[in-house]
DNA sequence: ATCTTCGACCGCCAAT
DNA sequence: TGATTGGCGGTCGAAG
């Protein structure tokens, strides 16, 4: 599984900037522009923490039409990306079109100060036009993957992936796949807890939910099954017990072959790399939701041993279990 | 740190 | 004819 650079201890960030900015544009891509909207400008007082600080701003004098046919208004100091703790690019009017310079410049700066910037689907045109993306990972919708290879070839392209995280670049894949990132840093920020009672009030599929890998692969290219849903309900409820991936092909009636093969057409990951995954997220709930001993929330969550637990937790989190629960449960 | 064992994964291919 | 299935075996990595 490929590694870049990343901000490992983005997780344990003392004072975060909390000050989100979502760029907006004439032509603004309604969608993309909700998801942020909805992810980080929602209030949410029922989780008890303090949450985002949402602002907008717009590179055109407005009003600015959206899809759809609504306009809107917006500020336009530039200034404010400047400031913020995380910038949203929430796609772009159109792919063959130079973003204004002085949007560049104000991206730069951010990123230069240690804001993250994160693309949804055609905003990562932005980020490739800023020079931001050269020699990294990056993903875009599938419609833009040539077309962003052949204009930017030093950017290293993945065309199968939810998102990709450079640590303080984000790139993300078709309009909905920006959820799923949104989801992602809000879970560096706050936690696996936190994440899913977000992801559980916009009524995400929880499969979706993913580890903390940097890397999550392809959502469903073709219909998924029904008995497939059926086995990975199963897998979560049974967690702490062991389960091979015999057992899983029994519950599923198929052929372990058959069973590991369509598994991983579906959700990208083969079954066992799955299955670790989700046990490292029970474990990340167990330790911000409980005081139990490393001891028994690795046995809760199916690993084997403590000295197990840590092995996969950090590979999926590039913190320690104990660091974890300090981050998120002080 | 190193070794052994065992299961997972995946390419290949034949059968359906 | 093309797509799907499932068995085989080599390789790799996890677990202890």
């Amino acid at each position: 599984m490929p590694r870049s650079s990343t901000d490992a201890t983005s997780a344990v960030r003392k004072r975060p900037n909390n000050r989100v900015v979502a760029v907006a544009y004439d032509g603004l891509c309604s969608f993309e522009f909700g998801v942020a909207a909805e992810l980080f400008g929602l209030a949410r007082p029922e989780l008890g923490i303090a949450w985002y600080d949402f602002a907008v701003v717009s590179v055109d004098k407005g009003p600015l039409r959206m899809l759809g046919g609504m306009t809107m208004k917006a500020p336009t100091d530039l200034g404010a990306i400047e400031r913020a703790g995380t910038v949203v690019l929430p796609g772009w009017r159109d792919t063959d079109e130079q973003p204004p310079e002085a949007l560049l410049d104000a991206l730069r700066v951010a990123h230069r100060k240690g804001a993250r910037i994160m693309s949804i689907c055609s905003g990562v045109f932005i980020l490739a036009a800023a020079g931001l993306l050269d020699g990294k990972m990056a993903t875009t919708h599938w419609r833009y993957t040539d077309k962003l290879h052949s204009r930017f070839p030093e950017i290293d392209v993945q065309p199968d992936v939810l998102y990709v995280d450079n640590g303080s670049i984000l790139t993300s894949a078709g309009s909905a796949a920006g959820i799923d990132l949104g989801l992602h840093l809000i879970r560096r920020d706050h936690g696996a807890h936190i994440a899913n009672q977000v992801a559980r009030r916009l009524v995400t599929p929880p499969h979706r939910e993913g580890g903390q890998a940097q890397f999550i692969v392809a959502p469903p290219s073709t219909p998924q099954s029904p008995s497939l849903n059926d086995t990975i309900d199963w897998i979560r409820h049974h967690l702490s017990d062991d389960i091979t991936i015999d057992d899983m092909a029994r519950h599923a009636t198929m052929s372990s072959r058959t069973f590991a093969r369509r598994f991983r057409n579906e959700l990208g990951v083969a079954p066992h790399q799955w299955l670790t995954q989700q046990r490292v997220v029970r474990a990340q709930e167990l330790l911000e939701t409980t005081d139990a001993s490393i001891d028994h929330i690795a046995q809760t969550a199916g690993f084997g041993s403590a000295a197990t637990l840590r092995h996969h937790f950090h590979r999926e989190t590039m913190t320690s279990p104990s660091d974890y629960r300090n981050a998120f449960r002080a």
